[in-house]
DNA sequence: GTCTATACTCTGATAGAC
DNA sequence: GTCTATCAGAGTATAGAC
């Protein structure tokens, strides 16, 4: 009965499909520069059974950002706090490394919305997303309280790897450009970033 | 006579007040969400006026996009192959987030068209960016070869420069908001981006 | 459930008076 | 140079047949 879960199979898919096209149109285009006609065009349905399955353009968007959120905390989410610190944070950075290179679309949804200043947004980052790294970053200084990663802000590092691992999904057309053919952009990066927090968190002597 | 250099001065002001307005809607919203009557507005002007001076809504972020690109590259055309190596890069580093810091909306107006697949710029893109950059990688692989600082990718170091300068720029209310009021997270960026290049940089013993 | 046709709004751009 | 009025097209959403 309930617009959020759909009892057939065929409605589930359906929005399955409508969501897969808008997410790939979102991404590429914004908010207000997508169009119901390319979403319906790239989910192979008429516009008017697109509205059928979804009230408004609106929707469609919000139900993107609202999947979203959960996938995009889970790399942070599951940095163990019982762990060794530096392979924790490792394991993290590579993680992000792997959902920015899986999931750029997501990234780029996420960066628009942002970007335009989280019109749709605010209130999750301000709750769920800060309470999150609230708690994650202080686990990080109790690591450099006790002197086993080097001391560093914790709310800067993790800025930091978002910053670093996004940048590959959202700037990709900027990196593919300035590197040229016969690069892997993301396995590149990979290597690359993980050798900046090797460094940088080394524990002090 | 010509539409890019016109002659009196309330010609060249009211062009200066439109692009002023433009740069805020556009950064703000993106190409396709902003509006000539956002933009008109802004600018304290009617829309038919502002068409009086551009001659489309395309004109003018053609305009602002042109005027960008050479502000957008001087701090890396001033790295000094003759300087010293760490100096210069952390001097570098520090250009880009003065500049991230006094120039947030000219930093997400670039993010908005890179993010989009570049549209109305992938020519400077490869040309005029790509060209600087090998410039600038080819010195700084020279630094490392000499043994000056670390053994890096010069591409992805760069990259990792823009990356986390620009991310308080057009991330600024993500920040702001995880951060919490009573911090200043450009000054706060600053030293924490330093620091991650100094350990980066820091030559292989 | 899905389509064709269409209503209605927003927006970029132009015409023409002043 | 600047304004009011307006057009034409695009785009969201709905009506109603099938």
């Amino acid at each position: 009965m309930s617009k959020t879960a759909p009892r057939t199979r065929i409605q589930r898919q359906n929005r399955e499909t409508i969501l897969e096209a808008a997410l790939g149109v979102f991404s590429a285009q914004g908010f207000r520069g997508a169009t119901l006609d390319q979403i319906a065009a790239a989910a192979g349905l008429s516009k008017p059974n697109v509205l059928y399955y979804f009230a408004s353009k609106e929707a469609i968007h919000h139900a993107l950002l609202s999947g979203l959120l959960d996938n995009w905390l889970a790399p942070l989410r599951a940095l163990d706090p019982a762990g060794e610190p530096l392979a924790e944070i490792l394991a993290y950075v590579r993680r992000k490394v792997e959902i920015s290179r899986d999931f750029p679309r997501e990234s780029r949804l996420f960066a628009n919305e942002i970007l335009q200043g989280a019109p749709r947004m605010m209130a999750a980052i301000e709750g769920e997303l800060k309470a999150l790294v609230d708690e994650k970053a202080a686990v990080i200084r109790s690591w450099s309280a006790a002197g086993q990663i080097a001391a560093v802000d914790p709310y800067h590092l993790i800025f930091s790897i978002w910053a670093l691992t996004q940048h590959y999904a959202d700037f990709d057309v900027q990196v593919r450009a300035v590197l040229g053919p016969g690069h892997d952009p993301f396995a590149e990066a990979g290597s690359f970033i993980e050798g900046v927090f090797t460094k940088l968190l080394a524990p002090d002597p």
